[in-house]
DNA sequence: ATTCACTTGCAACAATGTTGCAAATATTTT
DNA sequence: AAAATATTTGCAACATTGTTGCAAGTGAAT
């Protein structure tokens, strides 16, 4: 179902179609949050190297086809942009919210974060806002 | 100079005065902006041991002495709280920036974390707002 | 000064991340 | 469709980072 989505996101984005791309991708179609490095290495099974792994999330950052979530955990998350993402310059203004009751990290797409006024002297490239709490799925 | 202030604090929390706590809390009280626990190991020179510096971090975090900041490197960086914090509950509701140029990552104490509305069935517990681009020291 | 509780360093280990290289696979060309 | 080319993969080896148990050392209390 998803196979072909997979394979027509990363011709979009340039990138050759192997198994190890297709299910990685597919891992996140699929999924509704953000993954981290293990997280995929688990749902992945034993099929695939763990240094493959690396970089395909490299690769993926690298084409906007994904982008990262900072974390407190030293386990940076990743989640799909949107398609108008793929393209080249981001957008990538939504809200993360971690769920401190099932630890998912979800991309609030329709949250937009706020602009923030700095002190005079700083420039503001990008903004970055996690908000932890229990989430829509745990909170019933 | 900072030795005092230094022990004022550890007693104040409760933690025992030695010297790997004292250095370590006086690395930051010295140095004005977060440190990860790498730059605190190199910082420190050799005179501690890994193990010593990852428990008294912990310590710290746990006393409520310090904070930890995500970050999308994976090297969770730590800073001190004002005074008002140690006491027991947090009131950590600054945003942090991370320097593009230098590297830096640095409480703004006076910025506050603007408050968000989401969407129905979520409940916000705590909330973070990282800024990065470009901090007043490189801006010149 | 002695006792007791806590902290440190060491050692051993586990987990995570990186690099070079040959084999395998995908893509392009003929 | 097959050969040539470019890219990707897995393996091995290694570097870095984080964790745990335990004996020795140090700080705090009596």
């Amino acid at each position: 179902m998803s196979e072909k989505k997979a394979e027509e996101l990363l011709k979009k984005n340039q990138l050759s179609i192997t198994g190890g791309r297709r299910k990685i991708l597919e891992l996140f179609l699929q999924h509704d949050g953000a993954l981290s490095h293990g997280d995929i290495e688990k749902k992945a099974g034993e099929k695939f190297d763990r240094v493959t792994v690396y970089r395909t999330l490299q690769a993926f950052l690298e084409k906007g086809l994904i982008h990262s979530i900072p974390t407190s955990d030293n386990s940076i998350r990743y989640a799909l942009c949107k398609d108008e993402c793929s393209g080249g310059q981001h957008r990538d203004d939504h809200v993360h919210f971690i769920c401190n009751t099932c630890g998912n990290t979800i991309c609030l797409e329709d949250v937009t974060v706020p602009a923030i006024k700095l002190p005079r002297g700083y420039v503001t490239e990008q903004v970055e806002m996690l908000v932890s709490g229990v989430c829509k799925s745990c909170n019933r």
